[in-house]
DNA sequence: CCCTCAATTGGACGCTGTCCAGTTTAATTG
DNA sequence: CAATTAAACTGGACAGCGTCCAATTGAGGG
């Protein structure tokens, strides 16, 4: 069923991912999936969480800046390799399966470990950034393959700041 | 019509901004809104732009990259003071609207002036950094005041690299 | 073989955006 | 003031949506 909502999404893009849908594909009646899914949005939850399972976490002894740096190229590559899904974050504003939630954690404790005093708002500003960099490659102005460089030095500005400058 | 729809997102938020609920709240058929918009896409549209009047630019002459940063952090304040119309800016990536086709001439404007290489890139980092930022001040773990200055301080990150360090 | 339980179904409810054809209203013109 | 024109609005409909209820099917275990 996932799978099949994937295709969807992949096919037709956000829009076109609608519980009937997928139900059609899957030569179903609608109500049927509701016996697999509470709803919609927890479809689109899997969906995304079942995304977030390939992003790559450091090594646990690793200098935690360049952990955290690894673990947000790493989730933008992930969200560019699946552009159509992007939108469905930004509707989400995130993710929130297991994924989402043990991604959080690694990121915190690393922002932690990095001396960062307003842990929150830097994982939120984190994501922002990585989602909102990953929602306009995707567009039709960029060329889909934009150079991860680019990502990763706007990411290093966000990482300076927080970690030189906490508190303003 | 845009003061119903205005009130109405801010009474119920985006999900309840809807062609019939507009219509209803003006005592009028749902088709009559026709007459006056394109669809739901142009309301939301006209709506999101119109915000964006409010949005300061800076005197001609000026310093290129403190007039950016006067755009950017007047977008921001304006996003903010209206938190309901922001998931409706990440539904639709930005605005569209005389007003933010303006805003973004002035912007485009500004980066060259500042010497920046990649002017798209710049411009669309900038606004995602300022969008995304609103999406997250107004969320529930942040109290809806979060200071301007944190908001400034990534900002001026961003520019920083952007003005020193164009190409990677 | 029967019984249980999960998976599935038909059908419905209320909602959505949008279009067509016709009607009312307001403005403009003679 | 009357007549024409253009804009605004209406009733009704279409297709789609998410979701729920009650009833049915299907397979597995006692």
């Amino acid at each position: 069923m996932l799978t099949a909502a994937r295709d969807l999404v992949a096919e037709q893009g956000a829009d076109g991912l609608s519980m009937r849908a997928v139900a059609r594909r899957l030569g179903v009646a609608p109500n049927a999936l509701y016996s697999h899914v509470a709803g919609r949005t927890d479809l689109v939850d899997q969906l995304l969480d079942d995304m977030l399972a390939g992003v790559r976490t450091p090594q646990p002894g690793a200098d935690p800046v360049a952990g955290i740096e690894t673990i947000m190229t790493s989730t933008y590559r992930t969200l560019t390799a699946h552009p159509e899904l992007v939108p469905l974050y930004l509707q989400r504003q995130g993710a929130r399966g297991p994924n989402a939630v043990a991604l959080g954690e690694v990121l915190d404790a690393l922002l932690a470990r990095a001396g960062v005093e307003e842990v929150p708002d830097a994982r939120r500003a984190l994501i922002v950034h990585a989602i909102g960099f990953a929602a306009f490659a995707g567009s039709d102005v960029l060329p889909a393959d934009m150079p991860v460089t680019a990502f990763t030095k706007s990411l290093r500005w966000l990482l300076t700041g927080m970690t030189k400058a906490p508190t303003l």
